[in-house]
DNA sequence: TATTGTTATACTCTATAACTATA
DNA sequence: TATAGTTATAGAGTATAACAATA
């Protein structure tokens, strides 16, 4: 190797997009580590915990939400409902909808995910004050929060 | 639909890894609409931004600083070169390695992509305060910087 | 007519392992 | 022995389009 020095980062410097990037990759990275145990990655633990605060919802309903495809979330509900975590159960009222549930199981191991979880967030996140934590999570709600009122 | 008023987000609503997540998927697909054009995505961006910015250096290099395999760089560069953009030049001192240059069309593409891009930061962020934007990036550095130390 | 869930399909991105040529 | 670039390959994640059932 010609330098063990880091390379000039260039144009990228300024960007809080690239940073936003770099953070994401670590932040998936460690997630991915914490949780391989339980067979579970960043989406599917949102659809669990979704699915657990709004039990019954539809499937349109999640896959809004997480921002999926309807389709894409088919594999994912195959999955979770293999291993015993979801249950789909058809609406009484709309029978073109499945209501979404944990079952016991799931609800267990969900238990077990989110403790890994924070413990995840703390790895990532606990260098940061308090107070820095609470300023990133509002200035990325930001970031989010606003839908393509401009055209591109 | 049995409700159009969103969803409770449960347990993810406290945890920074989940807005983190949503900012990237936003940014993501702002990012790529605007360099659609192009054919440009965030990831060649990086590619050519740094090739710019540390001129002859090595796919080794810069796989490191993007975060990528050297085996998935290949595509990349494949992509890059067949497009006239990027010139992998074999190094006099060490016979294994290229050197990596922008093509006079790569500079002038890049040139275009970066405006692109700059717009594309000003629709993301540009509702947030410049203070706001300088603290974001501080905090997102902050949370990437832990290791990785020797490239970044 | 429109919506929900599903299937079939394909595309993109990524890594792992083995190969080669150099160091 | 170790490293750089390449190839072959496979896995994960995603979307698009078409379909049947239902609204």
């Amino acid at each position: 190797m010609r330098s063990k020095h880091p390379l000039s980062l260039g144009f990228l410097e300024g960007l809080i997009g690239f940073r936003l990037r770099l953070a994401q990759i670590s932040l998936f990275e460690d997630f991915e580590r914490a949780l391989r145990p339980f067979d579970i990655t960043p989406t599917r633990f949102g659809a669990l915990v979704l699915i657990e605060a709004n039990s019954g919802l539809s499937q349109m309903q999640l896959a809004k939400t997480i921002r999926l495809d309807r389709s894409t979330l088919v594999a994912l509900l195959d999955h979770l409902e293999g291993k015993g975590l979801v249950k789909r159960r058809p609406s009484p009222t709309d029978k073109r909808t499945n209501e979404l549930v944990l079952t016991d199981e799931g609800r267990k191991l969900l238990a077990k995910a989110k403790r890994r979880v924070q413990e995840h967030e703390k790895r990532l996140f606990g260098k940061l004050s308090a107070s820095d934590r609470a300023e990133l999570k509002r200035l990325l709600e930001a970031v989010s929060a606003k839908k393509y009122n401009n055209t591109l």
